[in-house]
DNA sequence: CCGATGTTTATTGCCTACAATTGAATATCG
DNA sequence: CGATATTCAATTGTAGGCAATAAACATCGG
């Protein structure tokens, strides 16, 4: 399949300002994200190198990348492995993702303009209409982009890099697919306030709504947990 | 100097559980913050590898996960280089790190206790003390240490880490020791304010009170890097 | 004297090979 | 038959070597 990935010239284009490590770290995480090598699964070296065309050493790279963005654990003398988030980091991550999500709220309701606005306003138009059809397949992309654009528009780029990276290990979750169920109509209701908050041009309002935004999905994220897991603790 | 590290007992017994790379990795993380590597300096594979008497490479998927961690840069036939932190780019993660230490203000109030309390009485005590006599050597570990306390308080592990690697990254910036100056007495009395805000067990005016003491120091940062630069806009 | 082009040299990127470790299958003993 | 010791195959950890790249230097033409 991936055989004559060395001749192959596009990807020799790549090469040209990539290295073969970055080439195979973006590989890896994109099949570890979109659940293609599933949590818990191991990543025997030789099948994956060989599987690329490449040698081990820039696979081992690649893999410590990884595992520094919390994606893998590496354990001596045993493997990689694709890292599972257990429900006690999950809450944990919400938790810190809604800091910083308040945070984009807090910065936006300062250089808001009715540009941005506007198009906020799209967006909340599109998901509603998306979900009356309840077609949630199309419903999350656009959820995506929205919290992406909401984000990206502060200007603040660690800020954009730490978001994302939290709902890359929110993906890793036990309980996959559950990130985003819940969400459809009930949370679009609370985009209009966020939204609503960024209009007012209230900084602590914008950064109170878009926390709490966060932490009704954790709920969500917890009762649907409950309903399949025996609740730990009373 | 550390041409016989193969054969030095305790360090064999480190790689028992972690691997030349995970002990490298920590190495050149301690090089780089304590200043011994400055910013920008590039890290020469062979002369790195044969101080520590390894090969190349272990050394380099050590400096692959330093990438991951935002710690080195790495050009493609160039090289790695000990990552230099811009102040715009020092700017932004002032106001991550605010966001995500309010969040530690935030969890506290709902879960401290006087045992805590009183250890961070104890800590406020000692800091006016220290300050008193104006010996900033003495002060900042023990600030450090203070900061460190609060957030490993909240049980949010995910919380600390990405704390800590904020503080490290500031490490980086190019006005080196202006992340600790501008401290002292000045914001002792902040750190009053946060207690206080802990012990009234207000979950809202915690996170602000946390938040804001982060701000602060952004803005003394500010403050001291346009006193030396030119302030490059109006 | 200065800029453009060719050459050298240091350094990185990648690969192959060997050593060390682990986990499990197998054998041995109570 | 069950528990423990032992061997063995599979896999990772590390080392060293060759090719490719880019920067530094020298050379040539204007």
């Amino acid at each position: 399949m991936y055989q004559q990935m060395k001749t192959d010239s596009s990807d020799l284009m790549v090469l040209r300002t990539s290295s073969l490590t970055g080439v195979l770290e973006r590989e890896l995480e994109h099949l570890i994200l979109t659940g293609e090598l599933k949590p818990g699964e191991r990543l025997n070296e030789i099948q994956i190198s060989t599987r690329f065309g490449t040698s081990r050493g820039p696979l081992r790279e690649a893999t410590r990348s990884l595992q520094a963005k919390g994606l893998v654990d590496i354990i001596r003398n045993r493997g990689v492995f694709v890292r599972s988030v257990s429900a006690k980091e999950a809450l944990e991550i919400y938790d810190v993702r809604a800091a910083v999500f308040g945070l984009a709220g807090r910065l936006l309701a300062d250089l808001v303009t009715d540009q941005i606005l506007t198009r906020l306003n799209a967006f909340l138009d599109q998901m509603d209409e998306i979900a009356a059809g309840k077609d949630f397949d199309q419903y999350y992309p656009v959820n995506l982009a929205f919290h992406d654009y909401l984000v990206t528009s502060t200007g603040n780029e660690t800020l954009v890099k730490e978001y994302k990276s939290f709902v890359n290990k929110l993906h890793l979750a036990r309980a996959r697919g559950l990130v985003q169920a819940g969400g459809l109509s009930v949370s679009n209701r609370e985009h209009r306030e966020m939204v609503d908050a960024l209009a007012s041009g209230n900084r602590e309002r914008a950064q109170e709504a878009f926390f709490r935004h966060v932490e009704r999905s954790k709920i969500r994220f917890r009762s649907t947990l409950e309903a399949l897991d025996p609740p730990v603790e009373s």
